[in-house]
DNA sequence: TATTTATGTCAGTCATGTTGACTAATTAGG
DNA sequence: CCTAATTAGTCAACATGACTGACATAAATA
């Protein structure tokens, strides 16, 4: 577990590599330092728990979890996708899938049908319901978001999604940023090449 | 330590509901203008999925999974808690932590220690071996997050964690709050109703 | 036509969450 | 001092959502 022990109080040298230049305030020289961020991985963990909490309770009401909750959520906001798509994107596999998926059709909360140019294809669409169902947690999880938003200075928002940003592997990121720019919500340092590891 | 906070004049202004006055920058009014936050939502599961891939894997090598970090974790960090704090904390079932603890015990990774003062209490501590293990995953963990803060600007860093404070419930905020400022990472608009310090 | 691709499915396992009931040790209160 | 409440451990049973590996089917492609 030590491969960081480069520099250690070297202040203000030039920096290159990402976890040599870190937070001059939140201050971070490298070696022993790292053990100040300890309530940071504490923090994302609250945070996260906190997060999920409302929508998980909705969810009970329906007999879905959280599984279902990301199917449907990227079925309604990512509309017409394949399976392989959502299989890419969750990071589970095709049995984990299958099985919520299949719940989520049978209880019409979503709808399959082959794909126009290649017929193999299932491209998923929400059904009224479901798209219903999704709204109604989009908004719990945006209400949230725009309140926690709303509590950091204007100044540091951008900041807040750039650090989210930064926590995301390579593969995602590039979409990711995208997607943001294109709701106007611009990370601060968007995707630079980073290879953390 | 705290003069992050003074970044932009702009701290000044009425602030109404945190749902209705935010993010100029990143824009939000209030109502309709919730669903441009939607990959808000899809960037916090990015992150957090791969937040703790790392970890996972390591915990794999061990036979562990991510619940047995999140007791070794907070035994190591928070040493010498009760059962019931854990319980609190990761607010799960008794029943769910003794399979999860009783193996960490089992293998040697932690220890239970009566109370001094009462000794009903099973205070809990890290073996040597659980502390090995707790800081070679707090390492890969804070080395993540060290690069992503690394990655924006120094003045947005403190907003970011302020972000991640925001987003978790009260209950659980002033302590982190606290946790945050004792190692130096002061949070941007730290808690609302929860004064410490 | 033969192969590859996209998807679905069967069968079984494991990890981690749940409930409810019960025991044991120890402390606290009347 | 004896009963209450508290803290923890445990048993049995169950649900969810991951996993593996093998195999089936339809459609596209070489």
């Amino acid at each position: 577990m030590t491969d960081i022990n480069t520099a250690k109080g070297s202040g203000e040298g030039p920096s290159k590599d990402p976890i040599d230049r870190m937070a001059p305030d939140v201050g971070l020289p490298s070696a022993v330092a790292l053990e100040r961020l300890t309530p940071v991985v504490e923090l994302i963990f609250f945070a996260y728990r906190d997060f999920t909490s409302e929508s998980d309770a909705v969810l009970e009401a329906y007999g879905f979890g959280r599984a279902h909750h990301r199917v449907l959520h990227f079925v309604t906001w990512r509309s017409g996708l394949r399976v392989a798509d959502l299989l890419e994107t969750l990071r589970i596999t095709k049995q984990s899938l299958a099985r919520v998926l299949k719940k989520l059709v049978d209880r019409g909360f979503i709808v399959q049908e082959a794909g126009a140019a290649d017929r193999r294809e299932r491209r998923l669409y929400p059904t009224l319901e479901g798209r219903k169902l999704a709204e109604q947690l989009r908004a719990l999880q945006t209400r949230r978001i725009a309140a926690a938003l709303g509590e950091i200075e204007p100044a540091g928002q951008a900041a807040a999604l750039g650090f989210l940003l930064a926590l995301t592997a390579q593969p995602d990121r590039a979409g990711l940023a995208q997607m943001l720019a294109d709701c106007g919500m611009t990370p601060s340092r968007p995707m630079t090449e980073t290879r953390v590891r």
